[in-house]
DNA sequence: GTTGTAATTGCAACTAAGTATCAAAAACGT
DNA sequence: ACGTTTTTGATACTTAGTTGCAATTACAAC
């Protein structure tokens, strides 16, 4: 996942309250979890981070305040093909849209921005006159060290 | 969801059986449940429809059977953005991927094929390496009958 | 058709993810 | 500092899906 150091720290908890949300330190603890994650993160992972800066943090209100986020459009929320269960991962909602690829061998997670996806929403938008909140591409297959012509 | 009057009933078993796998009376009900179904239909409505014509048809047994649709690649999963709780949706994976948008506010769904999303798909295996096996495009969003300027 | 074996099923118990309720606690405008 | 409103944590619950295993069934070989 990618995690510019150009990213501004705290911008989940400005964009939260300047929505008017009152900012409480168990937010702060979670949001501090989700934008500082080098890696796609589950609720019981979240979960487990925040307790380490707050080990009082209960796990429903990690779900709530995930929940807060995909609301506002904060945070997208991924099934990576199901790779490892039911879990879902949850990332900041980058600038531009990616698209997320799920080695069904190795299990590495692959991220690819492209054009022809911004055109392909751009004609969804035109053609189906559908106004698009959220898009979530992902895709299963064989990343290049996992797929010798004999992959299964 | 499409079901063209030329599709061939009893294709999926035909698929299994060429397979090798056991075509047993439970599986070949479920599979024409999937088979006729005219929306997407999430497990346990499949168990509904199947234990109709075999009352006697286990949840069990209906999660196996769409695990196996699954892993061979007959049957796509979907998540429909969630708009009903966490459940999964089912549909015969069709000759040509197509994209699913789901209305936020009046829940429908629609499809959409399109060149671009081919396109991008060629580009992806090309320039990723990535040979792709399985595609999910859900885009959430307003349809045209559901926003107004105001939508929220 | 019968037989033998391996795959499949149904049952029951279980896990895992997420939600609802509600009293207690905390945020934050005034 | 006060008071209202929001948020939290605890508990209990729901819903989706899985596991283990004995009983049953499919189907290939005869």
């Amino acid at each position: 996942m990618p995690m510019p150091q150009t990213e501004t720290p705290g911008r989940l908890q400005a964009e939260l309250m300047s929505r008017g949300l009152r900012m409480t330190h168990q937010r702060r603890t979670i949001l501090s979890v989700v934008e500082t994650a080098q890696q796609h993160l589950d609720a019981s992972q979240i979960l487990k981070r925040a307790r380490k800066l707050d080990p009082n943090i209960d796990r429903v209100t990690v779900y709530r305040t995930l929940g807060l986020l995909k609301r506002h459009g904060l945070v997208d929320e991924l099934d990576l093909m199901h790779l490892q269960g039911e879990k879902h991962f949850y990332e900041r909602r980058p600038q531009r849209d990616h698209i997320h690829m799920a080695c069904l061998r190795c299990g590495k997670i692959a991220e690819f921005e492209s054009a022809l996806f911004d055109r392909l929403k751009g004609q969804i938008q035109r053609e189906c006159e559908f106004r698009i909140v959220v898009t979530r591409l992902e895709i299963g297959g064989y990343c290049k060290h996992c797929r010798p012509s004999s992959a299964s």
